[in-house]
DNA sequence: ATGGTCGAGTATCGA
């Protein structure tokens, strides 16, 4: 039996992130990484810097936005960029999988959705509807899987500081929690859950105000693990202390341990 | 939550 340590992190922009990430592969030691956010272009993203780290890596971004890579020290192969449904191209760089150390991997930045009722809500909603198909296309609940990402969902009301302060607002909404679920029926269970059931932890806390300060955060980015995977989760953590000193992401790293 | 910051790019927009 081995352990497996994955994480996902939102590093908002890769390019400015480049102290802190390779400082915190240093201390934290997961296996794999799942980031999203890099808002670089395939050309430009560091490959040669994470393989002298030791880390394998793969990367689907399109410059300026979105983005999303993997890193992983226990293997990396069958990158596929985007969604496996047969359908065509998604219009942002949201989605990469791959199979890292037996696990079939997902490093997912859903979409915002800005305000509910907009066009960026509804796209939001389709978009989860459609990461759904790609699962069940690309995978069976009893295989090991991991999804994982910035989903830009609170599961629940404890996962955000005060419900009453999103009242109308995005991220909380039960259309967006619906779809969520429905990831969860496939067969997904939040790992973090697992191990800390009622935890008032957050991983996003907005740039302004002092907001990670006063402790005004939500619990937005989510490990999912396959059926297959939720007995092997051996524990989980929120690093906070990435979101702390200088130049800090506004989204902190989420790591699983899972006995494979 | 009055707004309050970042990062894209270089005027504003997105989160």
């Amino acid at each position: 039996m081995a352990t497996v340590r994955i994480a996902t992190w939102n590093v908002n922009s890769l390019k400015v992130r480049m102290e802190r990430v390779p400082e915190w592969l240093a201390y934290a030691c997961p296996d794999i990484l799942c980031m999203q956010e890099t808002k670089l272009a395939d050309a430009a993203f560091p490959h040669m810097a994470f393989e002298a780290l030791g880390y394998e890596s793969a990367h689907h971004g399109s410059g300026q936005w979105n983005g999303v890579a993997i890193l992983s020290r226990v293997g990396l192969s069958h990158p596929v960029a985007g969604f496996a449904d047969g359908g065509g191209p998604d219009q942002g760089a949201r989605l990469l999988s791959a199979v890292c150390g037996g696990v079939r991997v997902s490093s997912v930045y859903v979409p915002n959705g800005r305000a509910v009722g907009s066009e960026h809500y509804a796209y939001k909603l389709a978009w989860l509807a459609r990461l759904r198909e790609h699962l069940s296309a690309t995978a069976a609940p009893g295989q090991p899987v991991v999804v994982c990402g910035d989903f830009n969902i609170a599961p629940e009301d404890k996962d955000v500081w005060d419900p009453a302060a999103f009242a109308g607002a995005t991220h909380v909404t039960p259309e967006e929690r619906h779809a969520l679920s429905q990831l969860e029926s496939w067969g997904l269970v939040d790992a973090f859950r697992l191990c800390w059931p009622e935890e008032r932890l957050y991983t996003y806390w907005d740039y302004r105000a002092g907001d990670f300060h006063e402790h005004r955060g939500m619990r937005i980015d989510l490990v999912l693990v396959s059926e297959a995977l939720a007995g092997k989760v051996r524990w989980a953590l929120v690093d906070r202390n990435a979101r702390k000193g200088k130049q800090p992401s506004d989204h902190a790293p989420v790591l699983v341990d899972l006995d494979l």
